[in-house]
DNA sequence: TATTATTTTTAGTTTTGCCTAAATTTTTAG
DNA sequence: CTAAAAATTTAGGCAAAACTAAAAATAATA
């Protein structure tokens, strides 16, 4: 698989999390930054690669082997992700755009040497699961904070939104994987939450609690 | 710079060390694995951009920013050679294939950050001078054990030929970077040697007297 | 020096991945 | 159910990086 190969079936793999029916084009076409008419062209190769099943206008879904594929890449995009956190020191906020790179390193041995050198974890810094070498995924039941109850205490698990400033912004709040969390009050009128996180009380806004996962 | 612009930089810098007053086209082509004529196309385009000086059938030179870029792509490789060696446990003949797509990751921030985890390492698995962050080599007086006097002690610190062949047949015969070497007799019919290693008595043949340096 | 031989460059194609513009199909609304 | 809107595909092209075959320049040698 070429590097552009490989990012299409990545995508096809997030997106038909969401929609497993069937992925649109213009979808595809919009989180690769690229064109409807190129995801058309590129879907048709990876079908004649039996990586999809796609018949025109039905959008697309991934084949046994797509998936695997898809996997596998993702297993070595959050791999990395743990390394530059745990073993180099990078912020968790800076190392998604190098993993995008990393990931396409070909070798399985390296991957799985890598693994084992980072004690096989099973999720990455934003709380995403790490597929180990069969492609199987630890799932856990965790939920938005904007969906949690009153005076319940959870245990910040992971984001949904993993962009710099949204991960930035949990820095500055002392907001961490792993921070306990009581929600007190729920405004009703615009779903603000007044929230407990470890001995603070912070305020915190409809939008960041929709990105947080607890559990 | 794309991953084939690096290629031809890294190739055309690895020449020069030995054709210093020019590098061939053929040459050039010869390491790629390519054609002459592709090579052509390319030192155009690299000339453009400034990475070389190129006139026609007179071969080329890197230019300061070109060499320099040529010694970043060095740097990259040899530490990610350190890095799979001495963290994932790779062996010295393992490394140079990964270490070929993981000099093409982008991030400076990244190499200095690996450079620092291994603790800014001097050399390569294989005894080759690891460019600083200002790209300053660190020169060592070594020579080909071919070249040594009899019956003085010499170190070996590095290998010419690094084919995973000629490191197998080291590893074989319990030859590693460190080794004491001293040669105790020269065959003068056929240049074989008589040396002893560590403690060890073994008799090598001029190939491989010639590919292995100490000092 | 003249003539080969070798090296290098030019000319013309190919493949991959992308683009725009136009055509087609599907979906949504009236 | 039809007409407009939206989504998708087709057609035709472009740029990068490779190739082959042929031409041109340089180097080697008789
Ligand atoms: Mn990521
Ligand atoms: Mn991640
Ligand atoms: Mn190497
Ligand atoms: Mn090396």
């Amino acid at each position: 698989m070429t590097i552009s190969e490989e990012n299409y079936i990545k995508v096809i793999y997030h997106l038909s999390l969401v929609s497993p029916k069937g992925v649109n084009t213009n979808a595809i076409a919009g989180m690769l930054d690229t064109k409807a008419s190129s995801v058309t062209d590129m879907l048709k190769k990876l079908s004649e690669k039996e990586l999809v099943s796609y018949q025109k206008y039905q959008g697309v879904t991934l084949t046994d082997k797509g998936f695997y594929s898809a996997k596998m890449i993702v297993r070595k995009h959050r791999l990395w992700e743990v390394f530059l956190v745990d073993k180099l020191n990078f912020s968790w906020d800076e190392v998604h755009e190098i993993a995008e790179e990393l990931e396409h390193i070909k070798s399985e041995n390296l991957i799985n040497k890598l693994d084992a050198f980072l004690d096989f974890p099973s999720f990455d810094p934003h709380g995403d699961p790490i597929p180990n070498a069969d492609g199987e995924i630890k799932k856990i039941n965790k939920l938005l904070l904007s969906e949690t109850e009153l005076n319940k205490e959870y245990q910040c698990v992971g984001v949904k939104d993993s962009s710099s400033e949204f991960l930035q912004y949990l820095d500055k709040q002392k907001i961490a994987l792993g921070s306990k969390i009581t929600v007190k009050e729920k405004e009703s009128f615009d779903d603000t939450l007044l929230v407990q996180i470890d001995s603070r009380q912070l305020t915190i806004s409809n939008k960041i609690a929709n990105n947080l996962y607890v559990k």
